[in-house]
This record gives structure tokens, C-alpha cells and sequence, in this order.
DNA sequence: CAGAATAATATGTGCAGACATAATACGCAT
DNA sequence: ATGCGTATTATGTCTGCACATATTATTCTG
């Protein structure tokens, strides 16, 4: 008999071991919590523990009375952390520069106002540049909602972009994100220095807090860009 | 006094609450377990349980000694589930199909090589279209290290898509994934039925088994496609 | 006063026991 | 057989307690 296996992470260890080791191949049930625990040599608490993370990890499938199955499609999870842009381009090394385009108050395009469900109101409409080392980094297009984020219409955002504001002074419940590919217009294409036409990455983010829609942006960021994750 | 909050779930959406209602503002230090867990009238391993799961969620900052603070920062994660092509086609109520278009063992070209740090050794490349109701969906191409997925060059992949094979038979351990925008070639746009230089979607995922390498993906959506994400 | 040794403190984790809950299996009546 | 109620079972969670560990504050010492 091997040494106990007495923490929780060792227990993790070993399970994950197990099912890559296919000793429990995929869709197989795997033995409850109580014989794990006296095999290991600790609490069940331990093990659930243990258990209870691989299965956030994707890799086990658990349910109360049926038991617990390894996975048959470990369902790939990356986490992408949508950072502050300020900060993504100062991680990289380099100088970050912003540039307000446009601020305005006015009732949003059909499709705007779908999304947002905010009726006939106005939204504040901003366009900025980000910069990284004075080379266009990402455009911003975003529509903020005055009732989701109160004291908006105060701000200029002249030298702090909205991204910002919002992030330290507006809280939110939810949203959703999409990331897709985008064919630059000739109005894109000068802004951001590239060739009309060009691949670009968009990614576009709509924020809620509770049932009231606090902001929707377009990030359209300069061609070459790639979002990274780990697995 | 408002009745006891005694389940973990109940803690943490008070927490949530707290936070959201700026009663505990960006970068505050809030109240400690014991504290709380007098309070809310439970056990201070309830509010363990809680505080953590917020902290998991890049809500909260934790520090032995030092206590728990509000992030100031709190970073968007969106995790992204990348599933089978499959299953994410026929989830969307589509006919799913497949068809091979080149199977080949070859020396990879030299970045694929220095990615995947496989020296001289031969890969197998695939080539594959994925299909949404007849119409092509993404291009997959792919190299395959051997020695990270045994038994892979007995497969034909004339039906099965690699994409399906490796996930049943093939552990991995880590890897890491780039999203960027693409523009097509002529042949991609032939392929993929879209026209010369559109947008596209790109997927890259390299995928490790401990230190060996076991495949490196890129899979190329047709136009139109974006990737969904909830915060 | 500087630097090292020591104390204090908040979170991290483990344990044993208990009850809650969901899902399945089984047996009984029709 | 068929359908329904009940028993069983594995996971989910809570509690109270203990000790571990990281980090900061304090005190001691030269």
C-alpha cells in the first residue's frame, strides 16, 4: 500500500492521474466518495473536495444517487480574461495612448436598441482610440445606458476612456460577450492604419446589472491581433 | 436582524450584493470569516466556502494574514467552451457532416516544428472541411505527433474526424488557444465557399500530453461565424 | 536605529459526524 | 405487466473543532 493521500491536491493528483492513465476510462463510473476516502486514507470531505474541482475542471460528470462518471467529452474550457485595455498593452511593454473620437447623445440604430431592450431612450454614444507605443491598437465603439450607469452623462472621457469609468464606477450582474472576424471599412481602415479590407478581430460585449442594460462595445482591435488562453 | 443566511449559496449572493451595492467599494477590506460567520449565524467554514467561490470569480482578492479585499480590477473572465465541431453544429439543429481531404505523414514546415518542439520527426498532417447542412462550416488542419497519440496512424479518418478520434483516445494534460481574424486565400475561399480575402474566423490550439506534444489545430471558420461567451 | 527573533492574525485545510436532496431500484397493489 | 409509493444510495452541504501556513506587527538585541 502506497503512503496516504492526505490533501486534498494529492487527491486531485491522483484522480487526475487515474483518468489519464485511462485505470477509469471515459464514461466510466468511478468508486463513491466514502471507499475513495478510506482507500486514501482521509476524510470524505477531502475527497469531495478533490472531486468537486475535477468536476469544475470538465472532467468528471457528477450526479447525486447515479455517482461519479469521467467525462466522455471533456468539454475544453479556456478562460479568456478580458482585461482593462490599458493594462493588456502596458503588460505587453509597451506605452498606452487613448484618444477620444466621439461623444454624443443620441437614440442608437435599430439593432442597438434591440439588444439593450432601452426602448426610444438616448444613449450616450462614444468612439475612441487605443494606442499602443502611437500605433492604433483597438477601436472602440460603445453605447452606454444613462439609467445603468448614473453620472455618465458627466464625464467627457477626454483622457479616461469609458472602458475605465465604467469598470470602477458602474457594477453589473452579467453579459454575454461574441468574438468574430470583421472585414475593415475605408472608415476602419484609417482609423486603424491598416488596408481596407483587412481581417480584423471584433469582439463585441454587452453588459447587464439585473434586468437594465449597462453598456454595449465594439472592440475592433488592429490587424495581426490575437487573444490568447490556456487550456 | 434579518434572518440567519446559512447556506454557502445565500452567503455568497449577499456577498455578491454587498459588492454590487458599493456597500463594500472597490479595494475596501471586508469583515473576516469569523466575523461574518457570526453574523450571518453560521459556520465559518460556510463562509469559506462562499468567500471563495466569489474569489474564484475575480471578485474578491484574499491573503492569509492580510484579509479580503474588493478587486479593483475585476477582471471579465469568459470561459469558452470550444466543443466537439460535431455536437456544436448539431446543436444548432444543423445536419452534421464531414469530409476528408488530405491525410498525409511529412515533416512539418518549421514553425509548426518549433511550436510543437518535435526536432525532425515525421507528423501526420489532416486536412479536413467540417459541414453545417451542406454548407462548409470550418477547414480544419491539423499535425498529429505519434508519439503523443498512440495508434493515431492506424486511423484513416475517412469518416470519423480526427477532431473526435483524439478526444476519446487521446489524453492531454495542457495546451493553450489563439483566437484571430484571418483572411482567406483563394484556395481557403474556394474550400470554405467565400470569396477571396473575406474575414474569417481562426481557431490555433496546441494541445500537450505532460512534455510531448500531441497536436497542434487550426481551424478555420467560414464568414459570419462568432464565437459565444457568457460572463 | 537596524536587523533579527517572536508573536499575532487571517486564511487554508483536515476531520468526524450529521442531515438534506436527488435519483434510482424495488416491491406492492392493481 | 404497469404504475405508484417507498427504501436505498451517492453526492451536497453544514457544523464545530483543530492545526497549518503565510504574512504582518511587535519586541528584543546589538
Amino acid at each position: 500500500m502506497t503512503k496516504d493521500i492526505r490533501n486534498w491536491q494529492a487527491v486531485q493528483q491522483e484522480v487526475l492521474r487515474r483518468i489519464n492513465a485511462r485505470e477509469w476510462p471515459p464514461g466510466a463510473l468511478i468508486p463513491n466518495e466514502a471507499d475513495l476516502a478510506t482507500e486514501f486514507g482521509c476524510a470524505r470531505a477531502t475527497v469531495n473536495r478533490a472531486l468537486r474541482a475535477v468536476a469544475e475542471a470538465g472532467l468528471l460528470d457528477r450526479k447525486r444517487r447515479a455517482g461519479t462518471r469521467v467525462a466522455l467529452q471533456p468539454v475544453a474550457r479556456a478562460t479568456l480574461s478580458i482585461a482593462v485595455i490599458r493594462q493588456e498593452v502596458e503588460d505587453k511593454g509597451a506605452r498606452y495612448d487613448y484618444r477620444l473620437l466621439a461623444r454624443k447623445l443620441v437614440r442608437p440604430p435599430a439593432p442597438v436598441r434591440r439588444v439593450l431592450k432601452t426602448g426610444k431612450a438616448a444613449l450616450l454614444h462614444v468612439r475612441a482610440l487605443h494606442f499602443a507605443d502611437d500605433v492604433a491598437y483597438a477601436l472602440e465603439d460603445r453605447w452606454i445606458n444613462p439609467a445603468g450607469a448614473p453620472g455618465v452623462l458627466d464625464q467627457s472621457f477626454d483622457t479616461t476612456s469609458a472602458n475605465e469609468w465604467l469598470l470602477e464606477h458602474t457594477p453589473y450582474t452579467g453579459g454575454d460577450i461574441a468574438l468574430s472576424a470583421h472585414s475593415a471599412t475605408s472608415a476602419e481602415a484609417q482609423e486603424l492604419g491598416c488596408a481596407e479590407g483587412a481581417a480584423l478581430f471584433a469582439l463585441t460585449r454587452n453588459t447587464w446589472n439585473g434586468d437594465t442594460a449597462v453598456t454595449r462595445v465594439s472592440l475592433l482591435f488592429a490587424h495581426g491581433y490575437a487573444m490568447q488562453a490556456d487550456l
